[in-house]
DNA sequence: GCCAACATA
């Protein structure tokens, strides 16, 4: 079938044709830290010296090694697919940027890309991985202090290694990669690394960036105050990518609802459409389930008039079962077209190969942090350009593609141009702790390159205030908050830790952290919800989530860790394996900070005291109106269905570990608690604090 | 009756 004649009526192609001054959107590829080593078996004949020299970003080799040499930092506009994750570290190692004991850095935001970027990169200086060429990642450090050159890790692992070599001595260079997608980390690291190069400007820094930040990235790092750009310590350069064009065509009138329409579009691709998979990008699981449903309905109605090609309809989320997920990978037979509905794991964590036609519905579920309330919201909101532009990008892999987008081409130019940065929607405690141990005493005055709101920072100093982390001053307090910053986890949660010992609980309390760092420990998969649900109330408790699931953790281990048994009792087996190191972890920690390793041998109680020694500022009273009211502010708290309290008799007094806004503001991870408790175990908290104190406190924290 | 996605010696 002819491009541009799908469907007549509904879809118009945007007005210019690829190639055209808006070559740059339509024409993107796929992200190369997923794509797999060998693309093809026509490039599998080839040596690898040749395909390294086939890459678009070998071209530029020569003057990306002058523009290190001449710059402090370059920014690298890198199209996905030119090679630059891979080849620009090799090309630095090779001209000696990791003499001298020296070690080449390149951090990643994801944890998969780190290994396999690095295992690719391996692979191609025939190295074994871990000598030359090794990661580092949380649980798995694979790299050799003597022999890495290439060091490849995660964003957070570079902030934390910051903790110990705050100058980052060992590094000669470090290269930022995928710094356009603006995590916490990264903004972290962004900041941090721009304070290092005042003191050591023979670090060399790359920052590599989508098209759109590149600008905002060289004017950050650029120490020139002087107009005379030949003292400019920052440079960009543009590698194109290599790709396929994925030709756009946009909605001609506003959808009203993107859930029937992806499946309207499903449905006219597969009738109209040469071969080749369907990715549909949709905000949640609900959503996904829903359209799954009517796709599967409407395929199996085409099958029934005599249809020949087939068609496999696919959920892809992250509480998706583990064995479910696997199934998009699955090569089908040749008359049958995959179509896979997605959340936006598949932009960026997820590539589905063979993929030809993308759906987006135009909007993404985002975390975001209401300062003024201190309260996380799930929000759906409109996608960025730059979120359609790489989702429309999932099409472009195997030969040119097509990306139907649920929205008009008017509505398309009003979208914000980049999402916001997560520094500027999220709760900073956290980031606030962490900055503090690595010395940045005045948060306040970090150099963000997008600064989050004063208020956030503001919320932030309280918590860590009560908490004990931080003193009067608002400096750091020895040893509690120097201590409660090395724990990789929420100050909450550090606390709670560090208190464990005085609570006779330690065992129990890293357990119970562990757990709650798992997200869908129990699963409940569509056809199987009911069963799921009893299987989950075996392990239920009435105090509570949190030692349900400490009854869960037990029993994994009590049956050896088996996946079968997990299978069986709807649990998440990776994500318990997952709660296992996390806890090994945080024991090596207690350990070290000398927190006695001690067990309540089943006294709930104590456990739960020591919740409130870290949790107490998420207190909720029962209400008479039939549910919660927080003891501060009085918002109106709902247990959250998930919660094993949820159409149980409500405790009067709980606390809880997470609270979400969506539908309603919904506790997580809550346990049942002892009022007396509260006012024993916070009485900083709970007996002093009028309003007037509490906002003579803020004042002076905000003139800090 | 609800569950975007990542990540931390």
């Amino acid at each position: 079938m002819e491009s541009g004649s799908f469907p007549p009526k509904f879809w118009k192609p945007g007005a210019e044709a690829p190639g055209a001054s808006l070559a740059e959107e339509r024409t993107v590829l796929v992200d190369e830290s997923q794509s797999t080593p060998y693309v093809s078996n026509s490039c599998a004949a080839l040596s690898l010296e040749k395909q390294r020299q086939r890459l678009p970003v070998f071209r530029h080799r020569n003057h990306i090694l002058y523009l290190a040499e001449a710059y402090q930092t370059v920014v690298i506009v890198g199209e996905t697919g030119c090679g630059k994750s891979t080849q620009i570290p090799q090309y630095l190692l090779e001209a000696g940027w990791a003499k001298g004991n020296h070690v080449i850095a390149v951090s990643q935001p994801r944890r998969v890309a780190a290994v396999t970027v690095a295992s690719r990169v391996a692979d191609e200086r025939g190295a074994i991985l871990g000598h030359e060429v090794g990661y580092c990642v949380r649980f798995d450090d694979c790299s050799d202090t003597r022999n890495t050159r290439i060091k490849f890790v995660t964003d957070g692992m570079l902030v934390r290694e910051m903790m110990a070599d705050p100058l980052l001595q060992r590094y000669s260079v470090i290269i930022l990669d995928e710094a356009h997608e603006r995590t916490l980390h990264t903004d972290m690291a962004i900041g941090l690394l721009k304070k290092i190069q005042k003191r050591r400007p023979e670090l060399r820094l790359i920052v590599a960036s989508a098209t759109l930040d590149a600008e905002k990235f060289r004017d950050f790092f650029n120490h020139n105050d002087t107009k005379d750009c030949s003292k400019d310590t920052c440079a960009i350069l543009t590698v194109q990518g290599r790709t396929f064009p994925v030709e756009i065509f946009y909605s001609t009138s506003a959808v009203p609802d993107y859930v029937v329409t992806t499946v309207e579009t499903i449905m006219k691709i597969h009738e109209h459409e040469e071969e080749g998979d369907i990715l549909a990008f949709l905000t949640g699981q609900d959503e996904v389930e829903e359209a799954l449903k009517d796709v599967k309905e409407r395929a199996r109605m085409l099958a029934n008039q005599g249809l020949k090609v087939h068609m496999r309809p696919l959920p892809m989320y992250a509480a998706l079962p583990h064995r479910e997920q696997a199934r998009i990978f699955e090569r089908t037979p040749r008359n049958c077209r995959k179509v896979v509905l997605a959340t936006n794991i598949a932009e960026t964590s997820i590539t589905v190969q063979g993929v030809i036609y993308v759906i987006d519905c135009g909007f993404v579920k985002l975390r975001a942090y209401n300062p003024h309330t201190d309260i996380d919201a799930l929000l759906i909101v409109p996608a960025s350009q730059a979120s359609a532009q790489q989702r429309a990008g999932r099409a472009g892999r195997l030969r040119p593609g097509k990306a139907y987008r649920l929205y008009t081409e008017e509505q398309f130019e009003k979208l914000p141009r980049a999402t916001v940065p997560e520094m500027q929607r999220s709760n900073l405690s956290p980031v606030v702790l962490q900055l503090k141990a690595l010395g940045i005493d005045n948060p306040l005055r970090f150099s963000f390159i997008a600064a989050p709101p004063a208020q956030a920072m503001v919320n932030a100093l309280e918590l860590l205030f009560a908490l004990g982390a931080i003193d009067d001053d608002c400096h750091l307090t020895e040893p509690l908050g120097m201590r409660m910053a090395e724990f990789p986890m929420g100050p909450m949660f550090a606390k709670m830790l560090l208190e464990s010992g005085n609570f006779g609980c330690s065992e129990e309390i890293a357990t119970v952290v562990a757990m709650t760092q798992i997200q869908n420990v129990f699963l409940s998969p569509t056809n199987q919800k009911a069963k799921a649900a009893r299987a989950k109330r075996r392990f239920a408790v009435e105090e509570g989530d949190h030692l349900t699931l400490l009854n869960v953790y037990e029993a994994f281990m009590k049956h050896k860790k088996n996946s079968q048994w997990c299978h069986e009792n709807f649990l998440n087996y990776k994500g318990l394996v997952r709660a296992v190191a996390v806890r090994e972890q945080l024991v090596r920690l207690l350990t070290r900070l000398e927190v006695p390793a001690c067990s309540s041998e089943g006294d709930s109680d104590a456990v739960l005291r020591c919740i409130v020694a870290g949790f107490f500022s998420n207190a909720a009273q029962f209400h008479y109106t039939g549910n919660y009211r927080t003891i501060r502010e009085g918002y109106e708290l709902f247990i959250h269905p998930s919660s094993v309290l949820y159409g149980e008799k409500p405790p009067k007094w709980v606390l809880y570990s997470e609270l979400v806004q969506s539908t309603h503001h919904y506790m997580r991870d809550i346990s049942a608690v002892d009022v007396t408790w509260l006012l024993e175990l916070a009485p900083h908290y709970y007996q002093q604090g009028t309003e007037r104190e509490l906002g003579a406190k803020r004042a002076k924290l905000l003139a800090q």
